[in-house]
DNA sequence: TACAAAAGTTAGCTTTGGCTAAATTGTGTA
DNA sequence: TACACAATTTAGCCAAAGCTAACTTTTGTA
């Protein structure tokens, strides 16, 4: 068959087909789930940063910082509102209630363990910053683990 | 301050937050095209898994296998056809243009490169599978190269 | 203090990718 | 061969997250 592009396949590979059709669509099912938490997690992540910064934070500056428009934030905004997250009275800047310090202080933690793993592991911090974005939000615990042991190996030596 | 979530910050931390706000925005922009990409990669991948192990792809076998409904895979079959990565006539399997094979085989060599550098580093192949879904779309190519370096090291030994 | 510019909001549009219900087509077997 | 069941498609709904245009509020400064 000249056609197969599945020519040079190892014994994992196989492992990989082998999958029960389920495991497999829990898997496709976490990312999907994953998507969901992504826009609230960067929300709060980076209000937590910045009112860690300059004390505040502004829609307009977590528009700029996300790379998308101000009623764009503005109603992802009401979303978090709407979820506890934080809060906001009108045209005013923006806290973050307890339950969203909390979810901050985690992604913020999750974030940090993936940057410094690719940093430890060989990867310039830009790209590892760059990067750290998409990965962080499918990191299982496991995963999270290693990682952290990873890191704590490697900056021993 | 009782409330600051960042007591605990590091030096890596304080680089993180000096980013520039174009810099991080990139970050994010990059995220949400990797979104777009997503599904279509994970489709032509499977399709060329179903093709391999059953000589046909047919969509009752996407459906099950990423958890979604038949309707859904069939719109989403549409816009692989559109895209030229597929071909099909109605109510017939699904073959792959040339293009898709090689999309296919591109994204197969990218999965099985960050599921074994995850079970190199001692995640669990079950785990490394399930994670891989998400992060596959998310690493950048000095990552890869870097997790491709680091597999080939760890088996050396 | 008044007013222009900046910031924030609202309204309404678009695309994407889910879903259910219902129609159509293909297939295997009595 | 006819018919029931499985597979596929179509139609139409929804929510999420982006956008522009237009409106309101706040802020800084002449």
């Amino acid at each position: 068959m000249t056609c197969d592009p599945m020519s040079d396949m190892t014994e994992t590979d196989e492992n990989a087909l082998n999958r029960s059709p389920d495991e497999q669509a829990s898997g496709f099912e976490a990312v999907r789930t994953a998507h969901q938490s992504e826009m609230v997690e960067d929300y709060v992540e980076l209000i937590a940063e910045l009112i860690h910064m300059n004390g505040a934070a502004r829609p307009v500056e977590i528009a700029e910082r996300l790379g998308v428009t101000q009623p764009t934030v503005s109603k992802n905004l009401n979303r978090l509102k709407r979820e506890g997250l934080i809060l906001q009275e009108p045209y005013r800047s923006i806290r973050l209630t307890e339950e969203g310090r909390q979810l901050a202080e985690a992604c913020r933690k999750r974030h940090r363990i993936v940057v410094d793993f690719l940093v430890a592991l060989g990867v310039s911090q830009e790209v590892a910053e760059y990067d750290a974005e998409g990965i962080e939000h499918h990191v299982s615990e496991e995963t999270l683990s290693v990682f952290r042991a990873f890191t704590r190996e490697r900056s021993k030596s």
